[in-house]
This record gives structure tokens, sequence and C-alpha cells, in this order.
DNA sequence: TCCGGAGTTTGATACAACGCAACGTTCGGC
DNA sequence: GCCGAACGTTGCGTTGTATCAAACTCCGGA
């Protein structure tokens, strides 16, 4: 358990604008918890009764089809508001969040939003920013799951780990949580099958380095070049 | 130019549970623009210097990628607010939209946004109802997109469309905006070869009848069974 | 009335990705 | 140190879908 200080919030962008004794109202007021990777904080469906913030490890969001297939929508990496439904008046949370490590959030019960956001101007105008984000960004990867060819999705999924998570290592950079073949083909909607291949290739063109559930990307020019993306 | 009168918003979501004096505080300070078929009402990438709420039409809101590959986002219609980057604090629009039919939206400077949302406490709420309903359709988009095959996708197209806007007619139920087999694929992710195939097949067995920009769904049903959501 | 463009249809061909199947490897618990 | 489960790799046959190509239909404007 950490310990609860203000300096745990203040230079979060949900906070940054907020002074010190505000932010030790709204910490007061939180439930800190610990998530053991593959836990799920809260499930698509449930009601939505809290809200939360993620101040260590990662999480997948992700979205379950009636005939069983998932999909990642998107992850969360710390500093991170999520499950955030009740901003947009939703009473059950559209998604399920899965710890991708091990995790700790902080939580509030929804009825505090509106308290916040109308005592903090500077928590609501952020919040919607990281809202407004988030939308363009899902825009953005249904846009390539349209036009791209897998092979460009997949460089692309391993291209958006890295920048949210990615940490320098000896032989490059390094995702910072576990992540399976599996999940890949979860983010891009192939088969793990279809990503092993890719990988295994990649892994001889000397372009990533990858072993059980971790990856590093030892090449991220060429990644680049190989996820069509054109500056 | 349609007579700017109390009664266009009072049964619309965002003014519902406004009062009368207010909705005329509110129009007086809008303005109304009429669009023809295939005319932009905003640019991806432009600044967001307005917000707009449809009066009549339809619009089509776009997303290109680098590589000049479009794709249908989602569709508006008449009585919804739309360009509402300004909620989310963004400074310029994140897709581009067009009229598919001849439209009209009234718009208001982004200025107004935060004074309308603080003096109408129900307007802010309902906009954010459904920006929140927003991000959910294009989260359920995205993971059909990456999880079912194209004639599961098609179908549920033209069935989104039909909610959105069917009328009913002798034959069926029909799109009240024109549609292309281009449009179509833009939404679905694929060319319009397939989709010509798939209307024609199942024009054959009676589920479709569709004209040149024109399409009525005859056996809704059918097309439920083929779209592969089981309820 | 004719013309041209936009939208559609249809066929033939090629290949990327899936599905299935079998085997290999690593890891954690007992 | 052994065992079983979870995860990864690889091969092969198959097929759905893109791609290329060509012709057709409708509609509006000159």
């Amino acid at each position: 358990m950490p310990k609860l200080d203000e300096s745990l919030l203040a230079d979060l962008p949900p906070f940054s604008l907020l002074e010190r004794s505000q932010i030790r109202e709204i910490l007061d007021r939180a439930v800190s918890r610990r998530y053991e990777e593959g836990t799920a904080i809260f499930r698509e469906g449930h009601d939505a009764d809290r809200f939360f913030l993620l101040l260590d490890g990662y999480l997948r969001v992700v979205r379950s089809t009636p005939g069983g297939d998932q999909v990642i929508v998107l992850h969360i990496s710390p500093g991170q508001l999520f499950g955030i439904a009740p901003a947009l008046q939703r009473d059950t949370y559209p998604a399920t969040s899965i710890a991708a490590a091990e995790s700790i959030a902080l939580s509030w019960p929804v009825s505090l939003w509106s308290e916040f956001t109308a005592r903090y101007p500077g928590f609501a105008s952020e919040s919607y920013k990281t809202l407004g984000q988030r939308l363009g960004q899902i825009q953005e990867t249904l846009t390539e799951m349209a036009t791209q060819a897998v092979e460009k999705r997949v460089a692309c999924a391993l291209l958006r780990m890295v920048n949210q998570s990615g940490r320098k290592t000896g032989e490059g950079i390094e995702i910072a949580f576990p992540v399976t073949r599996q999940n890949i083909s979860d983010m891009t909607g192939t088969t793990l099958h279809t990503v092993s291949r890719l990988l295994s290739a990649w892994q001889k063109d000397g372009i990533v380095s990858s072993t059980r559930k971790h990856i590093v990307v030892t090449d991220p020019h060429r990644l680049v070049v190989l996820s069509g993306v054109q500056g």
C-alpha cells in the first residue's frame, strides 16, 4: 500500500492545476486498492458506481462480442483516469478493465464526480481533455483497422505500446508490461498465429526481440517504416 | 431558410430540459445555414471555432488516412449536436463532416459552449450523455471491425442506418439519405466491389431492394440473422 | 438528342490470412 | 526435480476478399 501523499497527485494532469490543500481533500476521500495481474477492476455492463485513477501498473480496456471474441480497445498507464463513465452520464461501464501487470488504483464513488468538477474547474477541464484524446485515439484505431493490412496494424500496435510505456534498455526500447501474442491479436483483429509469424520474422530481421511475455523493440525506425505512417 | 422558432428546439434532447425563454436566448445567438449534398460543414484538422446542431438532413463524419483512404466513423441525424470538439478541449476538429443529403444546421461560436453549459445544467448533462453514447458506438464499431467477417459488417452497417433513419414504405424500410456502394465500403473497411456483390445477392434473396443511391430493406429480420447478433 | 461522368455489375485471378493440427518451450506449483 | 498448464512456433490446405479489368446503366447538362 503506497503512502497517500499529496505529491502522488500533484504532477498528474487532472490535478496539476489544483492547490495542495485541494489535493489533500480529494485524496482523503479516495480508496486505494491493489490488483494482481489478470484481475478485473470493473466489468462491462456492471453498475458504474465508482471512477478510478491508475497510480501504478498498466491496464487493458477490453470489449467482448456476444460470440465470445474480445478486443483490446485501449491501454491505461499510470496517472490516467479511467472508468469515467459517470462523466458521460452512463449508468453501466461500457467495457471491462483488466490489470495487465500488478497495479494500484485510487477510486471514488460517482457521487463525487459532479462535486469535483464543480468545485475544481481545473479537474473538469483536464478530465474532458483526456476524454477527447481517448475518443480521437479510438477513431484512429478504427480507421487503421478499416484501411490497413494486418502487418501494418501489428506494427502500429507495437509502436503505440512503446510510446505509452516504452523504457530504454541496453538492446532497445522495452514495453513495460507483459504482452502475449494473443493480446496483440486482440488489439489488431487477427489471430495469434499471424502475430507469432510476424514477430518471428521481425526478430530474424533484428527489429524486435521478444521472450515469452516480454517485447523489446530493437529497431524502432524500421518498425515505423513497416507501420506505413508517413510524416 | 427555416423559421427560427422555439418549437424547433423544444423537443430535442439537449434542450428538452430548458424553459422556453432560455431556448429563445440560445436561438437568438445561433447562425443557421444550408448545406448541399456533398458539402463539408467542417474539415479534419481545421480550427474548431464553432459547434453545431443538425436541424434537417443527414451527415457523414469521415476520417482520412495519410494514404488517402477514408472511413465513415458515424452518421449524424436531425436533432443531434456535432462538431462539439470544444466540449473536449480540442482546438481542431478530429474529423470531417459532409452533408449526405441537403441539410440545415445551426451553429454557435465555441466561446458560447462554456457559457451554455454553465448557465443551463440540462444542456451540459445531455451533451455529455450524447458524447458518451457516441464513444460507445465507436467502440462497438471497432470491435465489430476487429472480429466480424465482411458480410456481417455490411449487414450491421445497413441495420445501423435503418435504425437511425429508417422510414416505412410499401415494400419495407427505407434509408432516408442517399447511400452508394462506395459509402458502405467506407463504413465497413471493404471494397465497393464486395459490397456490390453482397447487395446483388441479397436483392436476389428478397432481403433488400436497392436502386442507384437508394436502399430499401425489405426483410429486416433476415438481415438481422445475417448480421449475426444474437439476443 | 447526344454525350460524359458517376455509380454499378460481373468475371477472372491471386494471395494473404485463417483454421486446424501437432509439436516445442517456458514457467510455476507441488 | 517433476509434472502440468500456459504460451509459442511451424506446416499445410483452404477460402474469403482484394485486385485488375471491362462493360453496363442511369442521369443531368449542353
